[in-house]
DNA sequence: GTGAAAGCGCTAACAA
DNA sequence: TTGTTAGCGCTTTCAC
């Protein structure tokens, strides 16, 4: 049967809705009703149209049925990534948001155009101009200031959201930062460490290092501890940036018994750092995480982390493009903890 | 002119080139001439042109040029995924596919349609029958043999490529795994190590972990030694089965001091086992795993592995699905060393 | 070098 | 319930 297809399809002559009215006896526009469910049609020439339809191996013209509707049923979805590397690169974070993305499109019968933007050259936020898509996903690294600032222009229209851009926006959609911070403060606490501290960047471009340190010791506050230390030593990367921040504090010889990383890129450089030194975690130190998914599953020890959750991120991201929801109503996406072993129980 | 009822429907007047041309006092068709780089087209006429486009803001509509062109220049890419879980939980590995063949496509002057597909009822393949795509790209986990049965007639048709089909077929691509293997002894031997051996399954539906073990194997074999052990203990996980493997060969109490994983997964789960037997990696043992990407880099030691090239592999699955190459031309996809700390120095 | 006109394949308003 | 008809916005002959 496929075979019959691809064969009346590769002779040129493309099989058309005319062909399949005329086999069925009726005018075209009856098999563009009845192919689309229309409950006018009755039950016999519905059938007989169906019929003719398969024996022809006709498919409505996605081109031209949208064309004349005026839609796209497209969601453009822009992952951008950091100039000069591939997408291999790409944080798996990025990832699992792209895949949920496309899931909740998917899901709210939409199409996902997918396109992966790092260089100046080839930056593109025309998809809804040229009606490619209906609405648009931006999300990626906020490192490649270049491209985001390319598209904030973007961010001003009503069919857009995103996620990581490396400025304040009323259209940008993140993890219930404080939430999370507030978690991995319970669960330190939890764990029976009481002299804790915070790495990483106050300062960061992104506020959500910050927001997390402020659940976090807003968390302790109410549980009648000060306000825990930060420490931060930038580097190249985020696990470097951890290992080092961690030398600061040893060298610093604060009395510490419980780190909660800004995220799981530090805290595996942290862990690193900490088993040079030949301090047990979670014995001596309990150590917390956040961002989760599989990066810190078979660290030595496996990191406990907050993780958000991606399901309700894709789904809000593309809530927000679509116009389903306000910006006002995004709310940061909920949190939990995913417990490993770098905690004690 | 009867536009206004159909501009009505919209929320906006689109501008079409019809605009444009009465703005530049010139015919339409010239302005889709002037816009498409026409070269008959005066250096004057073209720059009137498009200043009027920018002017009123027109870009051209992808649905009516593709329409009238009958070419879709786009290719989906069929993510399979395991039933029953979301897209955050996709094989980081496959999200390196995915995102490469997007580079790819693009690179190519085409876009991607991407779809997650995991439960039979949103099985879908008439991407190129709905005139969606011009090609199809069939890519994610062999376990969901439900969805790679459904896609299978798919494979048998020219516009169509896959990585990952727990079948054999023409156009498919996958690793050069036999070098990999190879690669993989050679490093080893390099390390000092002698009595290595293999863990993984070699009855696996797909035969790329036998095809590792072959390259191993006959590489070892050109070095004079004799065809190495294979160890293979079954479970619910990939680390799980690496796990068990290792405790199997501990308890056989057989005089191993070289492992070569089929894969990172159960690589990891070796090295979790030889840390709790208290053997030192890469000390007593050396271990090398193959998938690459970050998986390994943080565990304790850091997993030394053969990673493919997921550039090329991109560029591959495109251009099968495009035509470009002939399946037979398909090679394995280059691999290559990733150095880190699980093999001696 | 540019204009005129004919559709690409479909949906939907209006008739019957 | 079904047929008639008019475009959706563009590219592409064919004229001139």
């Amino acid at each position: 049967m496929l075979r019959e297809e691809s064969v009346s399809q590769e002779k040129a002559t493309r099989v058309t809705s005319f062909d399949v009215a005329e086999r069925a006896g009726v005018n075209q526009s009856t098999v563009s009703r009845a192919l689309n469910g229309d409950p006018s049609i009755s039950a016999p020439t519905r059938h007989r149209i169906e019929q003719a339809a398969a024996d022809l191996g006709y498919h409505i013209d996605d081109r031209a049925a949208r064309l004349r509707t005026g839609k796209t049923g497209t969601i453009a979805v822009i992952v951008i990534t950091r100039p000069g590397r591939s997408p291999t690169d790409v944080n798996p974070f990025h990832y699992a948001l792209l895949g949920n993305v496309c899931a909740s499109a998917s899901a709210k019968g939409y199409r996902s155009l997918v396109s992966f933007q790092s260089e100046a050259e080839h930056f593109d936020s025309g998809f809804v101009q040229r009606r490619q898509a209906d609405a648009i996903v931006l999300l990626g690294t906020a490192t490649n200031t270049a491209a985001w600032d390319f598209h904030r222009p973007l961010l001003g229209r009503p069919e857009t959201s995103c996620w990581g851009a490396p400025f304040e926006n009323a259209r940008r959609i993140k993890a219930d930062n404080r939430d999370g911070g507030r978690r991995a403060a319970e669960r330190l606490l939890q764990g029976g460490y009481r002299n804790l501290s915070f790495i990483g960047d106050l300062d960061d471009r992104q506020s959500q290092f910050r927001e997390r340190y402020e659940g976090f010791r807003d968390a302790l506050s109410a549980h009648g501890i000060a306000a825990p230390p930060t420490v931060f030593e930038d580097a190249e990367t985020r696990v470097e940036q951890g290992r080092r921040s961690v030398r600061r504090l040893l060298a610093d010889s604060q009395e510490i018994d419980g780190l909660f990383c800004c995220c799981d890129a530090m805290a595996l450089g942290a862990l690193g750092a900490l088993e040079n030194a030949g301090i047990e975690v979670p014995g001596d130190i309990g150590v917390i995480g956040f961002d989760g998914l599989g990066s810190g599953a078979h660290s030595s020890p496996p990191l406990t982390t907050i993780e958000p959750d991606f399901t309700s991120a894709g789904a809000m991201l593309v809530d927000l493009a679509l116009g389903a929801i306000e910006p006002a109503a995004a709310k940061g996406v909920p949190v939990h903890l995913v417990e490993r072993s770098s905690v004690r129980r």
